[in-house]
DNA sequence: ATTTTAAATGTACATCTTACACTTAAAAAA
DNA sequence: TTTTTTAAGTGTAAGATGTACATTTAAAAT
């Protein structure tokens, strides 16, 4: 290039921090990486990668995440970027953060899952190579607070969810426990959720009642002005 | 560097919006910089500059920032990170976005401006070069929500301000009215103003009491649990 | 028929939000 | 010295929302 040729260039990374919520263990987890080159091979990371020249970040993010995964049109949002001299001591990398949410159902089912690849409860993560961990806790942080404004949330259920399972991931995004009658009173009141015929039977001998979630619903109420929230007591 | 060595290296910049209050006008302004070089010479523009080596992200936008309006110690936050391949027809150029408040009576007593820095208010802003007016935009709507939740609007007035400053500057950012009484009942209710002995004589003939942001109190209240909130009628 | 298990449900009280109009202080003008 | 003018300052009632909390219901298993 000639123009802006006196400027230094450098390597631009993208780091995806990957939530996937186990709807059977009730409990977020995130995927990780055993890093396969120098330096610091061996260590704990997130899923990443250098960009190459003919995508975009987010296409850099979305083609890290599915050859990682093997999923494709996921919820996939960019956190952060990071740009300190010396965090990667291999070379200076700006590297910009990404999210993901994923249902851990979906992503069993999947075969191309990168065999480094690990999923680990956030609750007691092992130590991450360069700012990583910063990176997670930005994200995690991040999350509680998106998903108590927007419905980001049906990302980590199955299509068709009771409202106890609902329920379960919002005590495991917030890590505390939550009001039963009051937790329902709300998300039915917002009108955006629609009753199935159908129930659960695996955890209860009376069953629940499945939802699904109506996108169009809320769409519609959203350009009305209306705002989702869920913050809970 | 001998790691990594098959990837490509981007140019990487840092553009700053600087967004201005004028507590004369009660209009909050934006500052544009008429492009002096190619591509799009003469062109509005952010003020922006490329990435040094011995300097962060942050350190890059601190920098860009004192050298256009001398200005330190300025909250500055990094906004968005911007990756388009085409973004830029002069180069592939990767751009993080920052966001600067600024009190314009202050700006006005500082010397060093490049001359060819202006500020323009945001209602009616004149066309950008690349996607500049994106980052604006994107920046504008997380200040409206920031603003609701963090205490950053006593960036933008002077230290003793009026209730009706601090009202005037809220109905700019906002860009609507806001119910006086009410406005004044949620700021004072949360205890972290205090009323001085002074009053602001220059708008009324019974005068205003000033009163001052007490920053330790607030971050007391913090750690206590307690959350700004100031959304608006 | 009884027991067991998890789902489903309602209410009262407190807190917060919202809409709304008159009084006060002080300078300027008469 | 009175009157006028201007912007600052103040309160309340009604409605909406948030919170804490315990019993009943459905259905399978014994």
């Amino acid at each position: 290039m000639e123009l802006y040729s006196n400027y230094t260039q450098y390597l631009v990374a993208v780091d995806c921090i990957v939530f996937g919520y186990d709807i059977i263990e009730k409990e977020l987890k995130l995927l990780l990486i055993k890093r396969s080159f120098e330096p610091m091979k061996g260590s704990w990371s997130l899923a990443g990668g250098f960009v190459e020249e003919m995508e975009s970040l987010d296409d850099a993010a979305s083609r890290i995440l599915r050859t990682l995964t093997g999923l494709e049109r996921i919820y996939l949002k960019q956190s952060f970027t990071y740009g300190e001299k010396e965090r990667d001591p291999g070379a200076r990398v700006i590297s910009t953060a990404y999210c993901a949410l994923i249902a851990l159902r979906d992503i069993n089912k999947e075969p191309a899952v990168n065999s480094e690849a690990h999923w680990r409860s956030i609750a007691g993560l092992p130590d991450l190579i360069f700012d990583h961990s910063l990176m997670v806790n930005k994200a995690l942080s991040d999350l509680q607070n998106q998903i108590k404004a927007k419905p980001v949330g049906f990302e980590l259920l199955p299509e068709k969810f009771t409202l106890v399972q609902m329920q379960e991931l919002y005590a495991a995004i917030y890590q505390k426990q939550i009001d039963k009658r009051n937790f329902r009173k709300k998300i039915l009141s917002m009108g955006i959720l629609e009753k199935l015929d159908e129930k659960e039977r695996e955890t209860s001998k009376k069953g629940a009642y499945y939802y699904k979630f109506n996108k169009e619903r809320y769409e519609k109420l959203e350009q009305n002005g209306f705002y989702f929230n869920l913050d809970v007591s």
